[in-house]
DNA sequence: GTCCTTATTGTAACTTGTTGCAATAAGAAA
DNA sequence: TTTCTTATTGCAACAAGTTACAATAAGGAC
């Protein structure tokens, strides 16, 4: 998958999508944070761009982007949306005690979506994942 | 893991919580629902049981249940979290097109949990999990 | 039963996210 | 370039979810 937002820019045009102003914003900013961003983060660092972008305009957009994979979507363990460039995606585990959080590559996650789709027959496309646990350190302490 | 009420309720109070009528009241809600809830959902049904209970009860008790195991969260394609009883867990897998969902047993994730947990030395507790892809009837007609 | 501690609740104000609809502007065609 | 179509936007109102803090009530001690 590609990831520069010029190259994202022509995919969305090819695929008979507009590329707006706000839409072009908008992924340059997720690539240049280079990491996660939650709406919020967008819809600010959107309103230094472009003083008159409005909150359903970033959350559209966002979904828009996320839908036809031109960006990823990862679920924090309170259940919030953050959306980052797909690059090479990761996931996370985070002690349920003190916090620390690991990341560990998608690619980890391979072998479960063959199996996955072996059982079913779907196609994959999109996933959600976190996990949350105990860290070796807080893990003797038990819960 | 137990899964009535009752059990739960004792669980509850056996690890120096408190039982509330609140917190009773919303696990009969998600047991006799017997599936997901949303916690508008859950807030509309209690309602009528509580007539004085407010929406943040609601919010902060299904996350106190959720972060303690009482309950189980999954996390909609959309990124809002539904809640139930912890029986035994299961996970969707939606097509993006038609919306056909299948269900599977969370014992298929085990061999990926034992895999995680080996890699990083972590003990798994809690995981949030969902995928898109496509069906079979949808595979061929494309994105 | 009463008293005490404090976890839990309700209230109010707030932040975050969504929806309907009219106005705008991207991209195609002439 | 100008015109046309309609996807996309901004606006306004709303729905969902969160936070701070004082009031309440669960559970233990007596």
């Amino acid at each position: 998958m590609t990831c520069t937002p010029t190259h994202l820019a022509s995919q969305i045009q090819e695929h008979g999508f507009r590329l707006t102003r706000q839409r072009l914003a908008i992924l340059n900013i997720l690539y240049d944070s280079g990491g996660h961003l939650t709406p919020t983060e967008v819809f600010q660092r959107l309103h230094v761009l472009l003083p008159g972008v409005t909150e359903p305009t970033v959350y559209r957009n966002l979904d828009f982007l996320r839908q036809h994979g031109f960006i990823h979507a990862t679920s924090t363990p309170s259940g919030r949306l953050e959306y980052q460039i797909v690059t090479h995606s990761h996931h996370h585990l985070t002690c349920k005690i003190c916090g620390a959080t690991i990341e560990f590559e998608d690619e980890h996650l391979q072998p479960l979506f063959a199996r996955l789709e072996e059982m079913t027959g779907y196609h994959l496309s999109e996933h959600h994942v976190t996990f949350m646990g105990f860290c070796p350190q807080c893990k003797s302490k038990g819960e």
